[in-house]
DNA sequence: CTCAATGTGCTAAATAATTAGCACATGCTA
DNA sequence: TAGCATGTGCTAATTATTTAGCACATTGAG
C-alpha cells in the first residue's frame, strides 16, 4: 500500500521494483489481487495491463497515517512530532512553506492564550 | 512491533490484548519469538513470564518512522508533514511545545534568509 | 498445603501465502 | 508476417503462519 500512495497508479510490475527486498513476481500478483478484494486498492485496465491504485484519498490516507504515527511514538501529541519533524535536516524547506508554518504555530499560539 | 513502541515492554498477553483485531494466543507467542529471531525484538524474564520490548531505541525508531512517513505520503517534503500535523486537532498542544515550535520555525527563517 | 490461574515449551494439524510455470493475448520491431 | 517481450488467468506444489491443545512450572489465594 505504502507503494501505491508513493507513485500512484502502478503496474504489478513497478510495484515488485519498488519493494525492498521483493518476493516473485507471482506473490505480488497474488497480494494486489487480494489488497482489491480487501477493497483497499482498485485497479484499472490500461491496454493489456492492469494499473493498481489505492481506493482511499490521499488526504484522509495521509491524516490516519499520522495519526497512527503521532499515537505510536509520540504519545499522541502532534507538536512533538511536529518538532521531530521540523528537525530533519537535508531536504527541501522551501520559503512559502515556512511562512505558512509560521502562521499557524502564530494561530496556535492565539487559540492557546484565548483558553 | 507498533504496539511495543507505544506500550514499551509487554507479555504475549498484553500485546495480544492490543491488537486491533487479534489472532490467537499461540499465533501471538509465535510471532513474538519470530521478531525476536529476526533481532528486532529482545526480551527479559520476570518470574514466570517474558516481557518484550524493541531492540532499537526510541529515538531512532521515531526518526525512520518519520522518515519513511514523509517520503510516502508527502513527497520528502517534512515541512508539509509538520503542517498536516499541525492541522490536527482535539490532542494535547502544551504552551511549552508551542515555544519550542516557535523558535525552531523563526531558526529555520534565518537559516533559510542566509542562503 | 491445595487448588486455580496463568505462563512457557512443545507438537501436530489446518489454513494461508508464496512460488514456478503453463497457456494464451497484446504490442512492438524487424 | 513472424518473433519476442511482457502482460494476465490459472494451477499445483512448496513453504510459512496460525491454530488448538498437551505437559509442566510458577504465582497467589484460601
Amino acid at each position: 500500500m505504502d507503494i501505491l500512495f508513493r507513485q500512484g497508479e502502478c503496474s504489478a510490475r513497478e510495484v515488485l521494483e519498488a519493494m525492498a527486498d521483493p518476493p516473485s513476481y507471482s506473490a505480488v500478483r497474488a497480494l494486489l489481487a487480494k489488497l482489491v478484494d480487501k477493497g483497499v486498492a482498485g485497479f484499472r485496465q490500461q491496454g493489456k495491463r492492469y494499473l493498481y491504485a489505492p481506493t482511499q484519498d490521499t488526504a484522509s490516507a495521509r491524516k490516519s497515517a499520522l495519526r497512527h504515527l503521532v499515537t505510536t511514538f509520540f504519545d499522541n501529541s502532534p507538536a512533538q512530532a511536529a518538532n521531530a519533524l521540523l528537525g530533519m535536516r537535508g531536504d527541501r524547506l522551501e520559503a512559502d512553506e515556512l511562512a505558512e508554518l509560521k502562521s499557524l504555530v502564530d494561530r496556535l499560539e492565539r487559540e492557546a492564550e484565548h483558553d
